[in-house]
DNA sequence: GCCGTTTTCGGCCCGACTGTTTTCAGTCG
């Protein structure tokens, strides 16, 4: 996508500036906000350029128009090709260790010119960089370990990942006599897809304590920082983790201040200084007075003239308006899930028998569960044939007399084929309670083809849900392109919902599909997709997704009661 | 480089930790 091209090179121009001095901050900060902009857009900027609206979009001004223009029109930016030029590669790829910014990578260029990690490595050794102002032992050795972890480290991680690992550090931490209160804050809390680092807040009235206790806890690899206020380590599968303490009658403002996004606390901290009043992580307080307003979240919202804002929606992508006139939506919470429409069994690819998979469900609080085993040709899967698929419905059913408490659904996931027909004759389909179409094969056809195949899916009147949309399999495979105008209105006009698919890997639609499908007045359903019991954990996942996609409880299928779902998919 | 109920200049979020420093610079989140 181009705007992730163009944001790439605005970042790099950033970092570029840096790396030759650049005297002013605030230039900087510019290309790298306008980075982030570009990214959360989800129109293609070459569609916005046509109008000649480009400096409509906040943080882009009449230069980064003109270079967005210029990349458009040449596939470079002239800026970014200058720099480049004077660049070695490697003056740039040293700012991935951490500890290094621009200046000392400057600084150590300038001296020793290293062309990779080995050469760098044996100048720290040696003890040849402790000759260059500022960089004593310390720093040699920090260099040293900063090229370790960059290279053990993998880089952001799916939340399904990061957020068990946070939770059992939060309990371990919650079950020390100093820690008060502890949480998991950060890009974890906003509930993002994938996670680069771990943050976690404590509330203590010993600091100390905990500090100590924390980078001495099980699986800590290494200690990058260990102060009484902060702390930071990375863990033996290579995922850093920062741990901040306060005392308990800051924890509000430390929460909402670890919580982020940067952007989101920035446009606070803008809006508090117009207002006379400086926020930190200690409080909210009036410059003139000194005197602290405000501390736990919600009052310093409050203060500032804005509605409490959801973890979820702090992005700075509008949240902060709607807060303002108090039109913030209603996030839809996992309580108000009544079932799932997206499960697998023993009878394919999952794990679990139908009985295991319903009361598993069951102990979840659903009130229903559709049953979706894979179709005849996803043979990869066990997919069942016509006759398998009867025996399967049957099954089904017939468990529905000797189970109280859950309903389940006969269904399947039915593959859309490569001429977009379904993988069942239709009256086999008509049978079903409920039936999810996928795409599992040829993704490579192009963004017209693969829309026809959704589109024709959702008009053969035998769809209720389409499976995963967009196909992307995180460190796999990216979403494959999809005329998204055409899909939405398909589904809107034939009332055929879209997945938010809860599978940390899939996470399919994204948060910024969703909202584009709220706005076009499509329904959604979070599905789990689970191939075992545990995999029921996945709504969680997709709720957060679906509240970061601003969605509310009345655009979500699956919140529907069972009689209404029912009567609603089946006229 | 952007932006404007402090508007075309002069601002731009704020603090912790570390190392190399005697008061601060660099980096990070």
């Amino acid at each position: 996508m181009v705007n992730t091209q163009i944001a790439d090179l605005f970042e790099e121009i950033a970092s570029l500036l840096e790396l030759h001095g650049e005297s002013n901050p605030f230039r900087v900060r510019a290309y790298r906000r306008a980075a982030l902009t570009l990214k959360n857009l989800t129109e293609s900027v070459s569609d916005i350029a046509e109008r000649g609206e480009l400096d409509d979009i906040p943080g882009i001004g009449k230069d980064l128009a003109g270079k967005i223009r210029e990349y458009l029109k040449s596939g470079r930016i002239t800026l970014r090709e200058d720099l480049k030029r004077n660049t070695p590669d490697f003056m740039l790829r040293m700012l991935e260790i951490p500890g290094m910014g621009p200046k000392t990578a400057r600084t150590i260029h300038e001296r020793f010119k290293p062309g990779g990690y080995p050469e760098l490595k044996k100048l720290a050794r040696s003890g040849a960089l402790r000759e260059l102002p500022g960089i004593r032992e310390k720093t040699e050795r920090h260099i040293l370990e900063g090229i370790e972890i960059t290279e053990r480290k993998h880089s952001r991680v799916s939340i399904g990942e990061a957020l068990p690992l946070a939770r059992s550090l939060v309990a371990g931490l919650s079950r020390l006599d100093a820690v008060d209160r502890a949480d998991a804050a950060g890009s974890l809390r906003r509930m993002r897809e994938t996670i680069g680092d771990v943050d976690i807040l404590v509330a203590s009235s010993s600091p100390q304590a905990v500090m100590d206790a924390f980078v001495k806890m099980d699986g800590v690899w290494k200690v990058l920082a260990h102060g009484h206020a902060r702390s930071s380590v990375v863990m033996r599968e290579g995922m850093q983790v920062d741990l901040r303490v306060v005392e308990k009658e800051c924890y509000g403002a430390a929460l909402l201040y670890f919580t982020g996004s940067k952007d989101h606390s920035i446009r606070l901290r803008g809006l508090a200084k117009k207002k006379g009043y400086k926020i930190n992580e200690y409080g909210l307080f009036e410059i003139r007075s000194g005197k602290r307003i405000a501390s736990a979240e919600k009052d310093i919202y409050e203060a500032l003239g804005l509605a409490y804002i959801p973890p979820e929606l702090r992005e700075d992508r509008g949240e902060i308006e709607a807060a303002a006139r108090k039109r913030l939506p209603r996030l839809v919470e996992l309580k108000d899930l009544k079932g799932d429409l997206h499960a697998h069994t023993d009878w394919t690819d999952g794990v679990d028998s139908i009985r295991a998979m319903a009361e598993a469900a069951q102990k979840m609080g659903l009130e229903y569960l559709a049953v979706t085993d894979h179709s005849r040709s996803l043979h990869i899967a066990g997919g069942l044939s016509s006759e398998r698929l009867s025996e399967h419905s049957a099954a089904v059913r017939e468990l529905n007399k000797t189970m109280p408490g859950i309903r389940l659904l006969a269904g399947a996931e039915v593959d859309v084929l490569e001429d977009g027909s379904l993988d069942y004759p239709s009256d086999l389909l008509e049978k079903l309670d409920f039936v999810v179409a996928s795409i599992h094969s040829g993704f490579r056809q192009g963004k017209a083809r693969l829309t026809e195949r959704l589109v024709r899916a959702m008009r053969s009147g035998r769809v209720d849900l389409i499976g995963h949309p967009t196909g992307r399999l995180f460190g796999e495979r990216n979403a494959y392109e999809l005329d998204f105008d055409l899909v939405f209105k398909t589904a809107a006009e034939t009332r055929t919902a879209l997945e938010i698919n809860g599978c940390p890997e899939r996470l399919d639609l994204d948060d910024l599909r969703i909202r584009e499908a709220v706005r076009a007045g499509v329904t959604l359903a979070v599905s789990s997709d689970a191939h075992s019991k545990s995999h029921f954990n996945n709504l969680e996942y997709g709720v957060g997704t679906a509240r970061r996609g601003w969605c509310e409880k009345d655009d979500i299928l699956n919140c529907l009661p069972l009689k209404e779902l029912l009567k609603k998919n089946r006229p």
